[in-house]
DNA sequence: AATTTTAATGCAAACGTTTTCATTTATTTA
DNA sequence: TAAATAAATGAAAACGTTTGCATTAAAATT
């Protein structure tokens, strides 16, 4: 049974002024008479009045609140990211509607709509791939949208819609350039799944990519797809250095399945990076104080919380000053003790 | 420039009905005709009309929300409780409106408040340790409170409030009772920072409780508090296996000062667990399949989530039927490789 | 067939704000 | 000092729902 606490207008009662008056008050405390200002607010005090946004929500425009949807907070893959986002946000006045999707693009425009119906002021979605009833929607509500973690793939896929985050392909590329440059050549790849990801797919590309411009093949054997989860990806690793001959390193889709990988190498008794080199991407928790210090490629998950933040509310309280735009943020690699320069197996003569 | 979309109104009366009718038959579709809910079905799809719950909220009474305030997304500690909770509560029809608190009490007030500006319908908090003032303002609007993770330490305490949880104190226990069962003596505590944390107060005292109980008592060298932070942990325990007479065991306050202490101890070219046992609490994310896998307690976050989910709702649809209650869940001792018994150091002769 | 009971629906007030417009009061300028 | 301007406030309509009460239509009972 919730009890209605003190209104308004109890408030401006109390306080000796009309209820329009405490409303600019507590809206923009600048617009009302200093002295009046010190009433209300002892007579806000004395009442324990709360504000009730519900109420202010349907006369007015602005709820105060951001929907938000990630795959997943399970994986500390977005964990950083919801952290600071979160953060900022609520410094900035904002409240935060969550839901996770599972990787699931229906159960996200679910979400959405919910999000739609409680009147959030603007909706932040993970990655680029998505519904595109979603846009139709938020457009259709003036609801603003915008899309982080990763850019699209195409420069000119999705024009109309705002974007912070890093380039995949490019992620890919460096992770295999790093263990390229190191001399290697006999390299296996473990891809996250790429169905329904387009962080995942990217990534892969960028991979490949960097591998055939260097002019050679990874076997098929030695490339395989995991789901982000730690048991799945041991048990294929192990798969592959199990095997007779054995790859000198391998690239992992990201620092996750690198954790795991290193795991399985060690319990089959190899020495990282001494008999394998291991590269992850992300730079998750743990990653620089396991041991060895995972090689792996930062994103900078905060920096992108933070700008998020930001910019979602630029596009909230000035859409029209602020168009689509992709920003891209730069990445950086952490070359730790996991990986290191390749050499011919010992007794190997070379010439 | 918010949209507003189309009314109720508009949807009555394309379906040629009125806008009365047309709430109800959102709210609980059996109330109306079959014939009448079909058209009102058509005519919302064609208008492409979404619930507008903020207009809603002022005149009825529920607005679908709960509020939730963790310690923090980062450490994988509360994610698998988030990610059930979240979901389960979305099935359920509710939407969660988030926030962190960093461990600041402070600062979880301040959510609770925006949440009850909010006008959520029920909030859940992490622990037993939260500010008088929440309560205080939560029982004067009607806000159902639940608080999850663990069980106050005193089971008299906090009799006014209701709690799903595990014990801290038998967990501690029953972790060091392993430790002890194993044969150790030499043992080793790295607690998590208990200042402000009643989840890492109770758990250092069960820990210390059980060693005492045998008649032993560990070296204050031996004993320190970290912040749960792998960097912070691994240094410490870095400090303390680096002493000349070292411990056989170590027991962990969770799972990321085990992670830690075992990275550690690998770095210094310790063999876990031959040389060193290792005892963790939690059983995170990675615990199982690590190198060595990680001998812990598993909290059940799922089970406790998706409980935590059942129980609010029931507090919010019928509280008069649902007095305050303590419901404690039960943990279970994951035995894996991280410890094993102990063996006086070869060369020493028994008698 | 007449009456009673039940099921569907409509009317209109209410929810607690915000905001437009008008009014009053204070301040500046001529 | 009078007039013009600016600042502060109030009155009242509006926002899109829900819900108590009244009414009508349908079904069940006599």
């Amino acid at each position: 049974m919730k009890n209605r606490g003190s209104t308004i207008t109890d408030v401006a009662r109390q306080a000796g002024t009309s209820p329009a008056t405490v409303s600019r008050y507590f809206s923009n405390p600048e617009s009302v008479h200093a002295d009046t200002g010190r009433r209300i607010e002892d007579a806000a005090n004395a009442l324990s009045y709360i504000r009730n946004r519900a109420a202010a929500a349907t006369r007015g425009q602005k709820t105060g609140t951001i929907g938000m949807v990630v795959p997943t907070f399970e994986s500390s893959i977005f964990a950083e990211l919801i952290e600071h986002l979160t953060t900022d946000l609520g410094a900035l006045g904002q409240t935060v509607l969550i839901a996770s999707n599972h990787y699931d693009l229906d159960r996200e425009v679910q979400a959405v709509k919910t999000f739609a119906e409680h009147g959030v002021d603007g909706v932040i979605l993970i990655g680029g791939q998505h519904d595109p009833a979603i846009n139709d929607l938020l457009e259709a509500r003036g609801i603003q949208l915008l899309c982080v973690w990763n850019l699209p793939q195409d420069k000119s896929d999705a024009p109309d819609i705002d974007v912070i985050g890093i380039d995949n392909f490019e992620l890919g590329y460096a992770a295999a350039n790093h263990i390229l440059d190191l001399g290697h050549r006999d390299i296996a790849c473990i891809f996250g799944t790429s169905d329904g990801n387009d962080r995942a797919q990217n990534r892969q590309k960028g991979i490949l990519s960097a591998i055939k411009d260097r002019g050679f093949t990874p076997p098929a054997h030695w490339c395989c797809e995991t789901r982000y989860d730690l048991r799945m990806a041991r048990v294929i690793a192990t798969d592959i250095l199990k095997q007779d001959h054995r790859p000198s390193a391998v690239i992992c889709g990201n620092d996750i399945i690198a954790f795991a990988t290193i795991w399985a190498a060690q319990q089959l008794g190899l020495n990282i990076p001494h008999d394998l080199s291991v590269m992850g991407i992300g730079d998750f928790k743990g990653a620089a104080e396991m041991h060895p210090p995972l090689s792996t490629i930062r994103i900078p998950a905060r920096f992108i919380g933070q700008m998020a933040a930001r910019r979602i509310m630029d596009l909230i309280n000035s859409p029209d000053e602020n168009p689509p735009r992709h920003l891209k943020i730069d990445f950086e690699i952490k070359m730790r003790k996991s990986t290191k320069p390749y050499l011919p197996p010992s007794g190997a003569s070379v010439e």
